[in-house]
DNA sequence: TCACATTTGTCCGTATGTATC
DNA sequence: AGATACATACGGACAAATGTG
């Protein structure tokens, strides 16, 4: 008698659908860089030619690659499928959907985002480079300008955590960074919080900076941990 | 002269496709629990003839939903699309696509993991309660029954980082760790490691455990240290 | 301003494969 | 084994959007 073995050891054989083989197809041409970003794919009706497929089956294939990010589809004329240079977006769109299954308050994701840029900071403090540094600085004198312009710095100052994000030089820490950013700027957009209070915001910025540059890792933690809990707390009046 | 503004302000108006239509009416559904996990949604006919559409757009819809996780779709009679239990599995995917299209290494994701995880524990020792703590101890002694008849015990052991997230009590960490999970489980299969050495796992996993239950959380921390760094270091010989 | 070409969006009808009873 | 119900796939057609001359 055979050694039992546990379940789910084999996948089942799935029967080919040609709309899945068409995307998969497109996909690893993207993924070994014979389509680049930017790249227009040729029209619905000449690809279902080269694949050999009918219309419908290409534009099946379409939706799975535009659903995951891979590209966007413009209509009309020059319109048609390009190639997208990330597929971040889908990834926070991915996980929204995720937690919106579930029960995630506004708490939730302030903890998960302190408990992820602490560690951000620490590999950011220890692998930033000239270029980080330099767009850090460059984030925050922009944002100071707008301030005093009046104009909004809301996307500027989000722009921040993910340049800290960048410059952990993990880009695993960058995905989820943006992801929970982005959760958190659904939250706030869908129960119409404010932007206000910029001003601080910048402040602590800039201490924050202050503390990478000098390396203090002790500091900068510290310094992540009141902004963002202070972004948290308000959140009913205020945030990023 | 109008005052320039950032760009980005304003998302430009997109006139509604049917498909993402029917897509964005169907999710609604999900989500405020009209529809519910394990149910059968009509057939695409059935769809169709509701939403006043053709079959081709019905069809388009589903291809969205399909992606997004919401639900699979079976072929044959007594067939037809079923709603999911939840999308963290598209969330993987998707996590997946968009760290393919970076540049990540093992050490990148093990380094991820370990902080994540760190996290967690801190947090876990925090909220577990006795279910929790009853579905650990579960977990190991079902894995080590499975040892003895020399039964793979791979997906045990994934299920035990699992099961530390949801002793956190927040969702955001539970999809975050199951996203990475799901990383390092593509990675292994991709590069053909082997899933060996799955006792000295198991016995980390127990000292774990017996940390969280003392709520001795320096022991804990180190521990999953430990542990993440020999699964992360033995990339090409030994795993989870 | 207007007409035209291109490309996606949508529809219909039909045929075939596949799983269930 | 046969009937049924469903997804899958094809082809042809027209509408709507969009850029170009």
């Amino acid at each position: 008698m055979e050694k039992k073995i546990s379940d789910h050891i084999f996948e089942p054989v799935e029967t080919k659908q040609a709309y899945k083989e068409v995307s998969e197809k497109i996909k690893t041409a993207i993924f070994n860089g014979t389509l680049k970003p930017e790249d227009r794919l040729p029209s619905e009706i000449a690809l279902a030619k080269q694949f050999q497929v009918s219309r419908q089956t290409v534009r099946e294939a379409l939706r799975l690659l535009e659903m995951s990010g891979f590209i966007t589809i413009r209509r009309g004329s020059a319109g048609g499928p390009i190639i997208e240079k990330t597929v971040l977006h889908a990834v926070s769109n991915a996980l929204l959907n995720a937690l919106q299954m579930q029960n995630v308050t506004l708490n939730d994701i302030t903890v998960a985002r302190i408990e992820t840029e602490k560690s951000v900071l620490r590999y950011a403090i220890k692998n930033a480079d000239q270029a980080d540094i330099n767009a850090l600085s460059e984030n925050i004198s922009t944002a100071k300008r707008k301030v005093e312009q009046g104009i909004t710095v809301f996307p500027d100052n989000v722009e921040f955590h993910i340049l800290l994000a960048r410059a952990s030089k993990n880009p695993v820490f960058i995905v989820v960074v943006e992801s929970i950013l982005a959760l958190g700027a659904e939250y706030i957009s869908r129960f119409g919080l404010n932007f206000e209070a910029s001003k601080k915001t910048l402040a602590e910025h800039e201490k924050i900076l202050k503390a990478v540059i000098e390396r203090n890792t002790e500091e900068a933690i510290r310094l992540i941990k009141d902004h963002l809990l202070r972004i948290g707390h308000r959140n009913k009046s205020t945030t990023e």
